[in-house]
DNA sequence: AAGATAGGTAGGAGATTCCCTACGGGTCAA
DNA sequence: TTGACCCGTAGGGAATCTCCTACCTATCTT
């Protein structure tokens, strides 16, 4: 319908990386740790490793992560480019919860809206 | 097993909401158009109203949005505060993607793995 | 060449999501 | 009070998610 069409696919794909908290997980320790094979990332989880494979997959499939091969290790590094995306999505919204802190939301409201019954 | 567990659960709940597009532009519709009832948001979506009832639900559990009532309608705001936490959630990987715009993404991969095999 | 190691894919079970059609509880108008 | 309207909940079906146990390929070691 729209023409936005595959950027909405993108942006589909990211918030639904996110939305996990394994995968959040994943992304914490290639930022702190740096890359990483997979061997060392399902150190920390209770899950097997084809499971974590599963989630590394649809990381990369939201292009959150990159995979590089050295030897028989596949390693990760996380990808922050969508994470800015998230960033410009929220963005709009920022107004909000500053003037709420600043008690104007109350005058916003009743603008769009009529007053109380 | 972790201290912060409810936070976690907050995080997580907020996380999920995003993660529909259905959801995201509901939260649009009411920072564009300020605060509505159902039926003025449920013009927007090819969907019986009941299912939107339900996305409704899910954004007022991770406290997206809140509900007033007005006569036989109910009024729903954007409450934009979990949207905050997660520009907090996003913070620390905003100088990953700005560094790799600087190009000194490669210097930091070599710091904490080893060299290409 | 044979075995061990790293990590992906296949296929399936159970839980969850997302939509639907009914239906129920309030609220307003006649 | 009766009926129309707003909107939520109940329950169910199809699709998707998330985990599992095999199993496969590729690489390194001996």
């Amino acid at each position: 319908m729209t023409t936005t069409g595959a950027r909405e696919d993108a942006e589909d794909r990211v918030f639904a990386a996110l939305a996990s908290a394994t995968r959040r997980e994943v992304l914490r320790l290639l930022r702190d740790g740096g890359p990483q094979p997979v061997q060392a990332l399902a150190e920390h989880f209770a899950m097997r490793r084809p499971s974590l494979s599963e989630h590394l997959k649809v990381l990369r499939e939201a292009g959150l992560v990159s995979e590089r091969r050295s030897g028989r290790q596949r390693i990760y590094r996380l990808e922050a480019a969508p994470l800015a995306e998230v960033q410009d999505w929220l963005h709009p919204y920022e107004r909000f919860w500053r003037d709420r802190l600043k008690g104007l939301a109350e005058l916003l409201d009743r603008m769009p809206d009529g007053d109380r019954p």
